[in-house]
DNA sequence: CCGCGTCTTTGCGCTGCAGCAAAGAATGCC
DNA sequence: GGCATTCTTTGCTGCAGCGCAAAGACGCGG
């Protein structure tokens, strides 16, 4: 647990209550609550009532969705710093689930408090709609992605996105150590089946475009990453396609 | 155009403005302006600068994603009362395309503006958060969808979310009138091709489900769309999925 | 009322990808 | 260190749905 001082220490890096000066925070800490879990436990699970506002201090958070029938969705990580998705105000319940990828920590407040401490610092509520605004950006782009890609592309932007949010640079290209990413998790970010990554990512390791082993990716050559998720000349997979 | 009183009324049916009192709603019109547009013409196409807020007041909007190459997406239809989604709050270009169905007016507030009437208004805010709340939950819906259901089962959540958003009732089941809507609109909104779609509907036709016709469509027996969107018994096409 | 443009239907061939199955790797646990 | 578990690879088969082509329906404007 955390003491009051070093809570706002924390706060103060957070993007959803930039621009709070350090009483305000205070403040806003005071209202806050605190929880650590363990990897592979859950802040909260899909059919749970939303009764809670989640920024994530330490670790990393996974934001799945689930079909009756098992089929899962992978939405998002969530970094430090990051507000969860929220999902609803009204005491509905959650339509997506929060799992620890390792030990994480958050910061909590109950919805209502987080309603009252917006209506008193209103600049919280607009960043907290610059963070949904954002959000809601990539979504629509993803889903744009799945509706008209193939998917060997849609794996490719999924690699990007990656990198750009838990990539740690390294000699060359980038590795994704951050996360321990299988197969299927890659399958359920971008709408496809655990079989048909294994076999891009086998084609582009042969390629000698990334490497990969069990739960880990790295990106030899980010720029041929991209241009098979663009339509850029120089896409490696087997067949050029003469401009006519 | 409309008289400031006028404006007020109107306003006040906002979801957006829920919580002002009659002296506040007055302060936000003032900050108002109004547009009105024909039909087929855009309020904004992606790619301008995002530099204003849109509340429809009456008529019907799209909101469309293109891709480079020509590939079209339909994002949702806006109808009167609702915020166009808000995409940026930081001078970013529109990542979506606003056109009328038909002619249509709307109240624009410019962003800065905005962003002064939340802070002075919370309440304006976190309505803004809750209608974004809402959007980004039925996007991941559809996104799910798309990544894990068969493209009639998508057609048919299409169907049924049109049907609650803009149908209008009739003797038996439900007619989508508002809207003119093409099989390639039908596609666009479900990630598949117009011919798929015409063959799928074809198919309901036949089973004496919906009715259509050119851009018109008629939900006959809603509980058989239903059915087809789950996995409920009584799905009609074609083959019956014996339970083990 | 005719002709043209737009929307829709349907036949047909093709392919990207799903989805078993089964054989390796890598890892953790006792 | 060895066994069990979990993750990955790869061959093979099948089919859902894409996408061309061409014909038909509808509705609008003149």
């Amino acid at each position: 647990m955390l003491e009051r001082q070093q809570l706002v220490r924390l706060l103060r890096q957070v993007p959803l209550l930039h621009g709070l000066g350090p009483n305000d925070l205070s403040g806003v800490a005071a209202a806050a609550q605190c929880r650590e879990i363990e990897r592979r436990r859950f802040f909260f699970r899909q059919g749970t009532i939303a009764d809670a506002v989640y920024v994530l201090n330490r670790g990393r958070v996974k934001l799945t969705q689930s079909t009756p029938k098992q089929a899962h969705v992978l939405l998002r990580f969530i970094a430090p710093g990051e507000m969860f998705d929220l999902t609803s105000l009204d005491g509905q319940p959650y339509t997506l689930s929060a799992e620890a990828t390792r030990w994480s920590q958050a910061v909590v407040w109950k919805v209502p408090t987080m309603i009252a401490l917006m209506e008193r610092y209103p600049s919280i509520a607009v960043n907290a709609l610059r963070e949904m605004a954002a959000r809601l950006q990539e979504l629509r782009e993803r889903y744009r992605e799945l509706a008209t890609e193939r998917v060997e592309r849609r794996v490719a932007h999924a690699l990007i996105r990656l990198a750009r949010e838990a990539g740690w640079r390294r000699e060359s290209g980038f590795s994704l150590v951050d996360i321990p990413l299988s197969r299927q998790d890659l399958a359920e970010m971008t709408g496809t089946t655990l079989y048909t990554v294994s076999r891009i990512l086998a084609g582009w390791r042969r390629d000698g475009i990334i490497e990969s082993g069990r739960q880990r990716l790295a990106i030899l050559q980010p720029s041929a990453v991209q241009a098979i998720a663009e339509d850029l000349p120089g896409a490696t997979s087997g067949d050029e396609k003469p401009k006519t």
